[in-house]
DNA sequence: ACCGGGTTGTTCAAATTCGAACAACCGCTA
DNA sequence: TAGCGGTTGTTCGAATTTGAACAACCCGGT
């Protein structure tokens, strides 16, 4: 360890602004699922990546690194969206060690109606509050660090 | 319900970005105090505030408020912390109901100590990764959600 | 055919988070 | 001073997340 590098005042504030942001979106968004649709946020966009994929089907462990989260999570959730009748698990012929996780007509129902409610919450949350140009330049940062931590895992 | 406002493709890019590098972020920086610091990231941000604070001591609801959290979230956390002689609680003169969470010797050492560390993490997570135009609309953006959010809890 | 290293999904215990409910308290008003 | 709406912090149970451990499996080289 050598130096300390210190973040100046400029690099704080942007470290703050993207904690505080996270909180407060991720919060709004998690409230409206599951007030208005039942379902967390982890649930929801599991059925998105699901409807999504050719087949309606990914397996488990590609389903964890989409969603960034863990494979336990993963297993989780899916045994929650099983339980509902959303998702159904699909054994991966050629490889017994693999599942699918495959949307179920009642999940794709189940997305459709949730997905306007869903849209409303990310636009006021987020996308409403910001210029075109502000979006842009936030999609391009982000898309940015994402590209650098994308391969660094 | 009006007609459902879908996101063009530019804001649902936008979108993904931004829940991409919330989960990348959050969780590198939340690993990086955990191994090496043995402190979760709500409990570093907790001893932040507290630092920054005049008496290095903040009313409970307010840490709340400011962690963008639950209040029985912070009590959990503060309890930890108490346990761990780095946080004490002082009752509130003037008012009964309120309890200080106040920073103490041990509390700031440990934050002197695990500071590099976790600035690093911030850098190598987000700083580094943007050019000094891109963190400063990173900023700007995440600013102008912040203010829209701020208000309408 | 058989290892040996790597992968896959699940299970498990532990930690954390949240909101609702609650008791205690505050400040203001009649 | 008694009452009442609002605030404060905690407690509680339920839900969720995580990593480690694990059993089962895949595959390439021998």
């Amino acid at each position: 360890m050598t130096q300390p590098r210190w973040l100046d005042s400029g690099e704080m504030a942007a470290w703050n602004a993207f904690l505080e942001a996270s909180h407060r979106v991720g919060r709004r968004v998690e409230h409206q699922l599951r007030e208005q649709e039942g379902l967390s946020h982890p649930q929801y966009e599991i059925l998105v990546w699901l409807a999504e994929a050719p087949g309606q089907e990914v397996r488990m462990t590609e389903l964890a690194t989409q969603l960034v989260t863990s494979k336990s999570g993963v297993t989780y959730q899916i045994g929650k969206l099983e339980k509902a009748g959303l998702v159904r698990r699909r054994s991966c012929p050629g490889d017994d060690r693999g599942v699918f996780a495959v949307l179920t007509e009642q999940g794709l129902e189940k997305l459709r109606r949730a997905a306007p409610g869903h849209l409303e919450a990310v636009r006021s949350s987020l996308i409403d509050l910001l210029t075109p140009g502000q979006l842009e330049a936030l999609s391009d940062s982000l898309n940015a660090v994402n590209r650098g931590l994308g391969s660094a895992d």
